[in-house]
DNA sequence: AACGTCCATGTGATCGATCACTCGGATGTT
DNA sequence: AACATCCGAGTGATCGATCACATGGACGTT
């Protein structure tokens, strides 16, 4: 910048003015011009680090999450934040926490928070590849924070997280609507797995509303994989009233039950309606039929997350945000067989 | 630091000193214990920027990539790199340029480099998802720099890419090696595919090596998606003398293989064995069988990347780096049927 | 006792920007 | 002609760290 003023012959501040566009300067434009021509000329570039140091405000945001190698939403997650950092002019700072199993995960959110503090942020998102209750890190509380697909356990940091209970009462709806009565549903027996526990509620919610009964029979638990996918199918459809269709708790148990089906020889949706959950693209875009599948808002996530983090001194009251999730229709759901 | 000076009575210089374990600063023990204690009551935390700005260092890294959110590599390679820029005590700051088909893309990525310069990082990643050739930013060269499953047109930056000849000659030679001759190698055709060129290189020469006549009959161009895969399939297995196993371009043209195999009533890999590419985690070991496949290095890649950067300086010259694949062997391929 | 040496610690400049305040000169007013 | 006003532009402090250099006191030597 010394150097542009050295150009252009004028101070350090005239410079600083011109560039930042001072709104009441009145810095005559032929000042300007010069001082533009000289910035060029010298192939001037801001150095955000002094800029910050003075502002106190660096435009950047952390981005902690776990794990972000293995499993696809991540993706999504990190694009909408990066998007919504984007347009208001902030970057990203990325770190990844590992595998969540590990015993000193919580170490290393303590670490990971510790040194986007030292590198001056101006706020931190905490992602969760699913949907989790955590005890965040105490430093977290000296800058705006939020959460993804995560809930403090004391609530007293911003969080947003998808409206489980709806998408499930929704995807079953769905299905009730294209006449079933007899609708499985496989769930997963994890400690801590919220998600879970308001599919089901969100599941026998829309039976009930319809009047049709619970039947527990229907209500299996199995792992959340192919493998389980298939078990499951084999226990549901081994019943002696089968379901006529099956609300899977993830895209991956869908391709499970499809396997399965396509052993015993049942079509997919004529014989047997299939539902999934998450709207992974590389499984349920490419099964046949395509997997009608209710879709996690992980984009729409990390764009709350980011631009509500940007305006956060206008809500300085940590609030709990709630995203519905969007059906994904494909080929898989079709009204039962009329002898069934 | 003031305040940890204050309140250790002594100045900020005794602290510097201390805080960063000066080598030969010979200060004694208990004014450092005082010092470190003084700095824990204040709850004193390094403000990098600061450090930053007075050594010219960052100890960020940036990270550009196109498509973050469409494709699962991201992640690997953001993993990798994320781990290597850690071990170092640095960090990611990351960038998202969007879809490459986008016509300003490469203007967002100049944008993208001059927003990492203005922050001073120490170092830029620029990653592609697909091996292709690029004109990388002019300001590139204003900092060290490693492209990622890209190549520069003039060969000035130094880059790390799949080995892709070679991947697809081990992937040819596996099935020779179980007794194959008729190997289908379905490719793309899309100008500026590289990875297509060298994998039908490679596949070819694995043939050559092994006295197996190369019937162009068994090379087609389909899209590398499912449609395409069980096209391909289609038009392989209704040749006069079929293959009796394919090679495919990539895991979900390997699934649309599976699935017309499924249709024609053939096993895999009994009466057809099937190898695919990328080791997509939830399509290759989802599968039933689990699809032998390779993997490309995306981990390896990001790594590679990062760790070669933070040593740039002994390397002055720009290289071109290549990284092995490994077949992932699950369970798609056997030998073939005496008969055929 | 006078002087040199060494060691622990302090002083002040510096990195590159921003900003409150100051200043000199042109113009207008009486 | 003397004075107030205004405007463009400069001066110097500041953000929080690091570092070359300065300083002052304890100790040893002659």
């Amino acid at each position: 910048m010394r150097d542009v003023a050295e150009a252009a012959g004028v101070s350090q501040t005239t410079v600083s003015l011109v560039l930042n566009d001072a709104a009441n300067s009145g810095i005559p434009d032929n000042t300007k011009a010069r001082v533009r021509a000289a910035a060029d000329e010298v192939g001037y570039r801001t150095n955000r680090l002094a800029r910050a140091m003075r502002l106190d405000r660096t435009e950047t945001l952390g981005f902690v999450s776990e794990n972000i190698a293995t499993t696809p939403f991540a993706t999504r997650m990190i694009k909408g934040a990066q998007d919504a950092a984007w347009e208001a002019g902030h970057l990203l700072l990325i770190f990844d926490t590992g595998a969540i199993t590990s015993p000193n995960h919580s170490e290393r959110e303590r670490l990971a928070v510790e040194q986007l503090l030292e590198r001056q942020v101006d706020g931190i998102v905490i992602a969760s590849m699913y949907h989790r209750v955590i005890e965040p890190p105490a430093a977290l509380s000296e800058v705006p924070a939020v959460l993804v697909d995560l809930r403090a356990k004391n609530g007293m940091v911003t969080s947003v997280v998808p409206d489980e209970h709806r998408a499930a009462y929704d995807a079953t709806r769905h299905l009730i609507e294209r006449g079933h009565t007899r609708i499985a549903h496989p769930t997963i027996d994890y400690p801590g797995a919220v998600a879970a526990a308001a599919r089901l509620d969100g599941y026998r919610a829309a039976l009930l509303d319809h009047a049709i009964a619970d039947d527990p029979a229907l209500v299996i638990t199995e792992p959340s994989d192919t493998p389980g996918g298939r078990t499951a199918a084999r226990r549901l459809l081994s019943l002696d009233d089968p379901p006529t269709a099956i609300f899977c708790y993830n895209d991956q148990s869908a391709m499970g039950v499809y396997q399965h089906a396509a052993e015993r020889g049942l079509q997919i949706p004529s014989d047997l309606s299939v539902v999934g959950f998450d709207d992974q693209e590389l499984i349920a875009a490419e099964l046949v039929p395509g997997l009608t599948t209710m879709a996690l808002p992980h984009y729409e996530m990390g764009y709350w997350a980011v631009e509500h983090l940007l305006g956060i001194d206008s809500h300085p009251d940590p609030i709990q945000h709630t995203i519905p999730c969007r059906l994904v229709e494909r080929s898989s759901v079709a009204p039962p067989r009329p002898g069934s």
